[in-house]
RNA sequence: GGACUGGUAGUUCAGCUGGUUAGAAUGCCUGCCUGUCACGCAGGAGGUCGCGGGUUCGAGUCCCGUCCGGUCCGCCA
């Protein structure tokens, strides 16, 4: 491969890899002024490229006037073309990694100016987000965002050598496809051909990648862009990046071992870390200990269920609950009054929905202190601090209510107060195969059950019988991974039959019609020699932030949306004129502005 | 659809219970400075307090509406 100084005829060398090695050379760079510093008869100016950043210096009397009147006309981000002489410096500077050299300038060339940037371009800016947005092009100059989609960049690589050396190979699906009414909202785009008639972009590639497996391409993947018009959040765009994948003559055993060793592989090489062999939990057990499909398993603090104990003592709230559940917060039994009617301000925001919290402080002394003294005694709360296992110096907090609004609080609280005692570090990971999620849930709004994970899963084979006497019960051969408490990727064994995929589709509520409309082009490619087959897909923008150790994934995307959607530097989604839509025959009902 | 939160100098923010000429830091401009590297020193410019209405003798501050960010709930098979 050939290096940059090889292919770039206007520089030698980038800013970032100068040493002391290189003094005596000539060299050549070229770059974005971060910032000079005149010293009256001494000059330094920090020239910045994507590898680096160089020092050039000039000096009254030593150098050319004229190249310091140059010097002297530069800005911020002016881009120059600079030539002298690699040079030891006389003082040097240990935290950067050129920092043992400089440049002696000998000639200095302006190749653009620039206005003063509307944020410093530095590591820590003082812009903020709505800013960096509009000027995406400058916010893309700073390191951290720079090295944030070098590490996407290096996880795209990555996961193409792992899937590569496993016979997987990459094909492409379209983009224009067909709208379906099943799950999120499609983007739709009008055909001009066919007046009246629309594509949709895909929300995944699904049923492509099944029919690459009828096809025969028995390993297949795609890094992929997906599309769901649905309201944002800091880990949700309007489009964003699977990593697709799908295999065929396969159990859940060979696709779970497979992308285990995916993502082993990917910490292995990307973050240099052994990950090791990620457990499984059923979809039942993680909501009855953590409250939540998507545990964060960095640490315990696992839910302890108190109903039996706390019934039948008078305390109504505990009484008419369905469920009395609570975590055992070790060594936090030193919260303060304050802090614990913060936490009880919190599960009573709307958003969360309990009532109240009870707590029980059992005290380095060895007494236990509760919310709820009138209602129970010394005894009772001693079997309570049993049941969670707590020692001295841990707190107990407790909900009560109904059992799903409850394990939902707690699991909410159990992340916050887990935050506060220091046990989320971004530098620890924790994995997690969460298993056997039920195959449908129980829509109220259209009165009808929806497929849980799509309408392609293949229920559990021990659970078909039950699919009209209990159809919530009946469990699917569907599984997603959890790191750190966020959901990175999920996926099933498929439905390979018609007569399966016709039940299920009857399940949903389509009429034979609807479903042969619909999705008639997959029921009869089922009957020319599907293989079984089964997949996953992981959300790649999520799994860079996470590794990255950001919140959102905003900084992991070259040009993201903002919260409502919209690209603030392109200003779009935008109008378009008349002619346009008349051409594409459609009417806008209501025009904006 | 909803909850919360923010909007004051180019930028990030402070501004108390409504009360004098709206401040700080940084950036920007000018001058000085022989080893800087967040250089330093001196000086200067820079404001429709998001917008509209209301209360008041008086509003950046209180109230109502609205627009624009952000976080979350709903939604996301």
């Amino acid at each position: 491969m050939p290096k940059i100084n090889q292919i770039q005829m206007l520089r030698t060398h980038t800013c970032g890899e100068l040493r002391i090695k290189n003094v005596n050379q000539q060299v050549t760079l070229t770059g974005w002024v971060q910032r000079t510093r005149d010293k009256g008869s001494l000059m330094w100016i920090d020239v910045r490229d994507r590898y680096g950043i160089t020092q050039l210096f000039l000096e009254e009397g030593k150098s050319d006037s004229s190249l310091l009147d140059t010097a002297r006309q530069l800005g911020r981000e002016y881009v120059v073309k600079a030539v002298g002489t690699v040079v030891e410096r006389l003082s040097k500077n240990d935290k950067m990694p050129t920092g043992d050299v400089e440049i002696r300038l000998e000639s200095l060339e302006i190749l653009n100016p620039s206005k003063v940037p509307p944020f410093t371009i530095e590591e820590d800016t003082d812009g903020g987000d709505d800013l960096r947005m509009k000027y995406r092009y400058l916010d893309l100059r700073r390191t951290a965002v720079r090295e944030s989609l070098q590490l996407r960049h290096r996880m795209a690589q990555q996961t193409r050598t792992y899937l590569d050396s496993l016979n997987f190979i990459e094909v492409e699906t379209p983009v224009l496809i067909k709208s379906t009414p099943e799950g999120a909202r499609d983007f739709v785009v009008p055909s001009r051909i066919h007046p009246g008639e629309f594509y949709a972009l895909p929300q995944s590639p699904q049923t492509f990648k099944q029919l690459l497996m009828v096809s025969g391409f028995d390993r297949y993947y795609q890094i992929v862009k997906c599309f769901r018009d649905e309201d944002l959040r800091a880990d949700r765009q309007p489009e964003f990046t699977q990593i697709d994948c799908e295999m065929a003559f396969v159990t859940r055993e060979d696709i779970l071992n497979t992308f285990e060793g995916l993502i082993r592989h990917l910490f292995k090489t990307v973050k240099g870390i052994d990950l090791p062999a990620i457990p499984h939990m059923t979809y039942a057990d993680a909501m009855t200990y953590y409250g939540s499909d998507k545990p964060d398993t960095r640490f315990e603090m696992k839910f302890i269920e108190l109903t039996v104990l706390a019934k039948g003592k008078g305390f109504p709230v505990f009484d008419n609950a369905d469920l009395v559940v609570g975590i055992c917060a070790k060594g936090a039994a030193s919260y303060t009054r304050k802090q614990l009617d913060e936490l009880t301000d919190f599960v009573k925001r709307p958003q969360i929905g309990s009532k109240g919290m009870i707590y029980v402080r059992y005290e380095a002394g060895g007494s236990l202190k509760s919310s709820v003294d009138k209602f129970y005694t010394e005894e009772d709360l001693k079997k309570w601090a049993a049941a969670f296992q707590a020692k001295p110096g841990d707190l107990m907090l407790i909900l009560a209510g109904s059992t799903d609004q409850t394990r939902k609080a707690l699991g909410e609280l159990r992340l916050l107060v887990g935050s506060q005692l220091g046990f989320r570090d971004k530098n620890t990971f924790s994995a997690l195969w969460v298993i056997d999620f039920p195959l449908l849930e129980w829509d109220a709004e259209s009165n009808r059950y929806n497929a849980m994970h799509h309408p392609f899963t293949s229920p559990k084979l021990d659970d078909l019988h039950l699919l009209d006497s209990d159809p919530a019960s009946v469990r699917a051969n569907a599984y997603d991974m959890v790191i750190n408490g966020t959901e990175v990727g999920g996926g099933s064994i498929r439905i390979h039959d018609r007569p399966t995929q016709q039940l299920m589709f009857s399940k949903l509520g389509f009429t034979d019609d609807e479903a042969k409309k619909q999705f008639g082009f997959l029921l009869e490619a089922f009957e020319f020699g599907a293989p079984p087959h089964g997949g996953i897909a992981f959300g790649f923008d999520r799994l860079c932030s996470l590794f990255g150790g950001a919140d959102s994934i905003r900084d992991f995307i070259a040009f993201p949306k903002n919260n409502a959607g919209r690209d603030t530097m392109i200003d779009t989604p935008s109008t378009i004129s008349q002619q346009q839509l008349t051409e594409l025959a459609i009417a806008v009902v209501e025009p904006k502005g």
